[in-house]
RNA sequence: GGAGAAAUGGCAGAGUGGUCGAAUGCACUGGUCUUGAAAACCAGCGAGGGUCACACCUCCGGGGGUUCGAAUCCCUCUUUCUCCGCCA
């Protein structure tokens, strides 16, 4: 959520920036938002007033009945009475201007940095970096869902039968193999300076709103009705609300986790060739990584991830590129995101597997989520995360490009940790 | 699941209707002293809103209520602890 702070003293910034991700009424929105603010902050002025008022008033009743003035204390009453319904009268109104503002400020996405490059949609996304070269496969080379039936590692229709579409069962080698691909991200990421971390897997509403899952993507969740709670969508939303109310001091920064979870997502309206097999699931692993920096430092640490993710993938080597969304793909609460991309031989299309995001202080202004700067005020820190990485599309990548007439040859740094060298 | 107790600033911990945003101790910051450090002493030290800056307003787990006035009384929710039950 922006700041109405930030929105009134950089409104033309705001306002290009809006328009860059085709931001309908943009400046009919942000109007009403400075309007809106200004009746809230009207109604307060005028509540404090009140308050003031009734506060010195009371005080003066506490004094008067001390030294037996009663009578005296009682006219005093009766006006108390009165400003007491007024500023009843003033709170609500407050309120509800503090309500109107809220579900104006939940509409509008966070300002794209100017790196974000124009454009509608994912056609527009940039280019930044390729790595790898795409293998030639032969002839009879099979995409994932065929080779995970071939040599019985991936199991969708048992999946199916116990709970539904999007829900496989790994099975053998392939469960090992899932195993070993967290083991190994894991490892990475705490090499790199990430501290583990397991967080709960469901989470309630207070945090769905923190990381801004609530209000506007509530659909995507899965909600556990008899306790109000909800499946996490990503690692993300727990480890982020970690900070969620913290005041940090500025040498706690900069703050590094990294977890795995089994994601779950609803993905309503998802359908066609591009959601079969690992392509797109309800339930799948992930490990991610999550970053709370000084803003001065949040766009070295964005750089930090992706060469960091970079050094995973060119490891496995997998061919992959990564992209720079644009204003039309880039999500709601980023300002600056980065996709991975692997590519897939069998199904020659592109799976994405990792995103990393520089939130700004977006995530942080409706977590609470600040330091105290060299100045002593407190201030918004800078939230980040990116995947490190996705598990399904990684192993979809993986079996069809390191297939053989042999079999799947496992990548050379997984081995010690699955075990075996190829699945045939 | 049943019975009882509790929730106060970074931490510990006073405060049971009025001048309490809250004693005290520890921690922290600045200063004096010291070659330096420690100790001692002095001063400062919660957050949010608001203001050029003051003033002023809000916050003692969350929400609601009683009262002219609530950290303090009442209701409710959450969490923690103790006991009982159940179970891994």
């Amino acid at each position: 959520m922006l700041s109405t702070t930030h929105i009134r003293d950089n409104k033309k910034q705001v306002l290009e920036g809006l328009a860059k991700r085709n931001f309908k009424d943009a400046e009919k929105t942000i109007d009403s938002v400075l309007d809106t603010d200004e009746r809230k902050r009207a109604a307060q002025t005028a509540l404090d007033q009140v308050l003031a008022e009734s506060n010195k008033l009371s005080k003066e009743i506490g004094i008067m009945f001390k030294s037996g003035e009663v009578q005296k204390a009682n006219i005093l009453k009766e006006k108390t009475s009165q400003l007491k319904e007024k500023s009843k009268e003033l709170s609500e109104l407050k309120m509800q201007m503090e309500t109107e503002l809220n579900e104006l400020l939940y509409q509008i996405p966070n300002i794209p940095h100017p790196l974000v490059p124009a454009g509608s949609s994912e056609e527009d996304n940039e280019v930044v970096f390729e790595h790898g070269e795409i293998p030639t496969l032969n002839e009879n080379a099979l995409p994932h869902w065929e080779l995970g039936k071939k040599y019985d590692i991936i199991d969708f229709d048992l999946g199916n039968k116990i709970t539904g579409a999007g829900f496989p069962v790994y099975k053998g080698k392939g469960a090992k193999l899932q195993r070993a691909l967290i083991a190994y991200f894991l490892d990475k990421n705490t090499e790199a300076g990430y501290t583990e971390v397991q967080p709960p897997l469901v989470i309630n509403e207070a945090s769905g709103y923190g990381t801004g899952q609530l209000p506007d993507k509530e659909g995507q969740m899965y909600h556990i009705g008899a306790d109000d709670l909800y499946l996490i969508p990503t690692a993300e939303v727990p480890v982020t609300n970690f900070y969620r109310d913290t005041l940090l001091k500025e040498d706690d920064f900069p703050i590094c986790n990294t977890a795995y979870t089994p994601c779950f997502r609803r993905e309503a309206g998802s359908y066609g060739s591009h959601v079969r097999g690992l392509n797109r699931l309800h339930q799948f692993d992930k490990v991610e990584i999550v970053r709370i920096e000084h803003p001065e430092n949040s766009y070295a640490a964005l750089d930090s991830m992706v060469e960091h993710v970079k050094g995973i993938l060119n490891e496995l080597g997998l061919p992959y590129r990564i992209l720079r969304l644009c204003g039309g793909d880039l999500g709601f609460t980023s300002a600056l995101t980065y996709d991975f991309e692997v590519y897939s031989t069998a199904q020659s299309r592109w799976l994405e597997i990792s995103s990393v995001s520089n939130f700004e202080t977006f995530q942080a202004n409706r977590l609470k989520l600040r330091f105290k700067n060299k100045t002593g005020k407190s201030q918004l820190a800078h939230t980040l995360n990116g995947s490190s990485l996705a598990l399904p599309r990684v192993l979809a990548g993986l079996l069809e490009n390191c297939q053989t007439e042999k079999g799947i040859v496992i990548p050379e740094v997984l081995r010690p940790y699955t075990g075996f060298e190829v699945i045939n």
